[in-house]
DNA sequence: CGCTTCTTTCACAAACTTGTGAAGTTAAGG
DNA sequence: CCTTAACTTCACAAGTTTGTGAAAGAAGCG
């Protein structure tokens, strides 16, 4: 990816921006959504989920509902089900029915999504589970066993680790952006 | 001479085992190596990469040729290669030459992949960047910018921790194994 | 109640991944 | 030097994954 800086925007306009806009420059908000979503699924995740992701993360409401989503991302309605089905089952975002509306609205819940990613707990303890078996049946006395082990210390180390990280974290987090 | 490798064990275990075993019981290592490379695989690293690297833990000695990883996981040298690659380029096995001999030996550091993957450093900081981006594209004083800030200062904060988790945990992994 | 609007499900085609055999490359050992 | 063992690269076939259009399924609103 070569450094290809086309600002759609110059200084000026952040600040003449106002109420009138739905969202800001749809361009560099699709420029957002694309090259994080990008980043996402080099990470692992499902392609359209990532992007679907990026797209609620990158509105100002936090939210948007099916239609808006494949609009923006110009798929099918489909295409945003599957993603959305995804995103819920492992807690990226949330569904909402709105009352007296049949449209659907997607959140992100700004400050819970990436304790999610990061701590990704129900993939540690399988990790763990497959390790524990792993030292069981290889003998705890062997040298690959005592790998294993090792291992699998350092993630039930890193568990509790997490959890007192993610205490502090709302607590700085308090501090530079003042309480939810 | 290939199976000088995997040899240092107790005697307890090894009269449980007839004495001539190259490695424990395949039957249980095999079934070890599918079982957390099947895990791994649910996170995210491609299937053949994800074997070998779990058969790599596994073993004894902690280092395999391309050769005997063939063997044990019934795939061409080719996938291999191809597996190999892949783990050297995330740094989660080294690769060492023999001397005397074209044999190349594939290695697990044992204490350094799981700090490798659980940091990701690199991955961390593209998205840091395309978090920048995004807060500078969108303008730092909006809804949706404001919550990518947020994101960001999260990511910023994961990285210092880690660092000092770290720390903690060479530290705590001594008292548990002794010194490596 | 039934119309209308929105969402989900399903079968399938297109696009991408994976692993293979075979040919190519490198370097040890005669 | 030439042979040969060991690994790598390449083109491609098999197998998955993805996203779509079409049709069926809810749920407000008249």
């Amino acid at each position: 990816m070569t450094e290809r800086a086309d600002r759609a925007e110059r200084p000026g306009a952040a600040a003449r921006r106002t109420a009138a806009q739905p969202e800001r420059d749809p361009e560099a908000v699709s420029r957002f959504v694309e090259r994080f979503a990008a980043q996402l699924v080099e990470a692992g995740v499902p392609r359209m989920p990532a992007r679907v992701f990026a797209a609620l993360l990158a509105s100002d409401a936090g939210t948007l509902t099916s239609a808006e989503l494949g609009e923006r991302l110009r798929v099918s309605p489909a295409a945003v089900s599957g993603a959305v089905r995804y995103l819920a089952q492992v807690h990226m975002v949330s569904r909402e029915r709105e009352p007296g509306s049949r449209r659907e609205r997607y959140r992100v819940h700004g400050d819970q999504w990436y304790e999610a990613l990061t701590s990704r707990e129900a993939v540690i303890k399988r990790w763990e589970h497959a390790l524990r078996e792993g030292v069981d049946s290889l003998g705890a006395t062997t040298p690959a066993g005592r790998r294993l082990a090792e291992t699998l210390a350092f993630f039930e180390f890193v568990d509790t680790e997490i959890v007192a990280m993610m205490v502090r974290w709302r607590a700085r987090r308090e501090e530079l952006f003042g309480s939810p």
